[in-house]
DNA sequence: AAATATGATGTTAGCGCTAACATGAATAGC
DNA sequence: GCTATTCATGTTAGCGCTAACATCATATTT
């Protein structure tokens, strides 16, 4: 009692009362740093030390307090992936290719989703750096300018992905315009001549213009006009009939319509299999994206497939290279896309 | 040098270099704890204090690290939620309804998919224990016993969502048993009489069997037999034409073909479509879940409806009032179903 | 006016872990 | 045999924040 040192009763934390790396260090007779070291870099402690402490592990029942170890070493193993909506098949897919390959090594996503609003993307991507994300994934190239300033000092690996241009760091995606003109090219070969094309909530959905774009240029270089029908609703297929009517309407010399979209495209085929509209004779449509359920209706649909699950797999690869320390072979990787020619064009 | 104390230069940590609570403090003039207020609780600094601090914020461009924040208050803002599945649409949209509400509360999702292996989602508890969820919501009643005891074990709330029955904690969702029941009654009320069940991947995904159960039992007390066809695959639409044709070949006097999902029955449909098989004069056939394709396609598909995005609603906000404090009315929530029946029966 | 309550802010001590450096033993080099 | 090198493990000091308690000023009560 000469120091007081003691403090018989002094202030108390709640403290989860689960047991820590020093419980297991000490069930194992070793240090904590030691036990630290076997679940970081097991190849650093000796083969006998490292067992005594996974059976101490074992025994204890210790679980890994992941945000302490993250505070201490300043790196979560987040990775934080902003997508504009996970209404949209595509999105999904892109995910799983990014979860399955993070998981596998240890990393945790942390989903944000902006519903195509780029306000949404800059709250998100603040609060994902409060949480000392390792790496982020967004979609497009576009952002509000604060945002797009927030990522540029960002001191961690960022990927651009689903479309292909000038990016704040890595970049993986296709060239949406060069899909529009592929598929418009297509439906011109084939022997259309008069095109319209249709799409929803093309002011978020960027990446559906510049599809237009490409189908939109060349047209003009053939010496058209190349008349856009736009809905603000998400595509679905009623929304994909509807514009069938409204270009029967409209525009009754068309012969094909191209969908910014499977789903608008394949609602279009089950409306025209519904009234007698005969596809392609009567009308061709096409799509884009590659949709399972596009393939499956009669007449098969004309679309265009991005290799998603890729683009997330690619992605999560290039950004665990880059946290690892690993050099990243291109900052730019074009996934490229595969015209298909189905039985509705 | 009589002590050492001053250690000239001590050994530096990293540090983000970004500004932190106390540089924000040292602006404002105060102490830490009062920004931290400020952050945490607004409604206990005075409002000129307040003031004074928010700027302070702007001015240095301060970002909450919340990783520390969740460290010292041993709670983060995290929710862990287990699914089976990604490819499934009905994930997606509870995941949708649990997204919205919890990221208009402030709380971020933590995602972990177990591929329908249990051993997976036990793994995914182990994690996101370790990353010091507020709340836990997984798929299902069953568990594999480790995964089960360390749920039970675990002090904060837990939902199991998309069946009824007997929980851990909380529990909304609804009576597979019953929906398969249902929708066998309507067939065997509409008249068809040789029915055969078909799904895919019944013994991951036992809510299937559970709406067979229904179906089998009812049969029962009707002195019929049940006929079961699997597939180890996952549900697509391929699959669909393809149990079609099963049934057609294998039991040629079935009128009635009662399938596990959606996709499976607008497969069969589509196939149906494609070879001239009249539905549902020659076959009859219906679905579970309510997909926007089983209702685009004709004839539109008869199923039941399940309110997917109101049990991901529902599940955030019995969580998000037990983690405030708040009591929960009822500790299991039926969410019950609908039968639509459409032109396929 | 003294006693008490209320409100706003501050002080202190961790949360559980890991970076950086330190130490000591075993091995290699000449 | 003595120093240099490598390897395995330990010591120390935080990471940035908040819980718990403490303090002080002001308002309210009697």
């Amino acid at each position: 009692m000469t120091d007081g040192r003691q403090s018989p009763e002094r202030r108390r934390r709640k403290g989860s009362d689960s047991p820590t790396l020093s419980d297991v260090a000490r069930e194992a007779e070793v240090s904590s740093i030691t036990v630290s070291r076997v679940l970081n870099s097991p190849d650093s402690v000796r083969e006998s030390t490292r067992r005594r402490v996974e059976a101490a592990i074992d025994k204890v029942g210790y679980v890994r307090n992941m945000v302490a170890g993250s505070l201490a070493s300043a790196n979560s193993r987040f990775i934080a992936v902003i997508v504009p909506s996970l209404s949209n098949v595509v999105f999904i897919e892109v995910i799983q290719g990014l979860q399955r390959t993070f998981e596998a090594h240890g990393y945790q996503i942390l989903l944000g989703n902006t519903d195509y609003n780029m306000e949404r993307e800059r709250e998100l991507v603040k609060t994902f750096f409060g949480w000392s994300s390792s790496a982020l994934v967004t979609t497009g190239l576009r952002h509000e300018p604060g945002c797009a300033d927030l990522l540029r000092q960002w001191p961690k690996p960022i990927v651009e992905i689903m479309e292909l241009g000038d990016a704040i760091d890595l970049n993986v995606g296709l060239s949406h315009y060069q899909a529009g003109r592929c598929m418009t090219r297509h439906l011109l070969d084939t022997g259309y001549r008069h095109l319209v094309y249709a799409g929803t909530h093309m002011g978020g959905n960027y990446r559906a213009r510049l599809r237009y774009e490409g189908h939109r240029d060349l047209l003009a270089e053939h010496g058209q006009d190349a008349p856009l029908l736009e809905w603000d609703d998400p595509s679905d297929f009623a929304v994909g009939g509807d514009a069938l009517e409204r270009v029967l309407d409209s525009y009754p010399t068309t012969d094909a319509i191209h969908f910014a979209d499977d789903i608008l495209a394949t609602g279009a085929v089950l409306h025209a299999v519904r009234h007698g509209i005969r596809v392609p004779e009567d009308i061709a449509v096409c799509g884009f994206t590659g949709l399972p359920i596009g393939q499956a209706v009669t007449p098969r649909l004309t679309t265009i497939a991005s290799p998603r699950e890729a683009i997330g797999r690619i992605a999560a690869e290039q950004l665990i290279a880059r946290i690892e320390g690993r050099p990243v072979e291109q900052d730019r990787v074009d996934v490229g896309f595969e015209l298909l020619v189905g039985d509705s064009t």
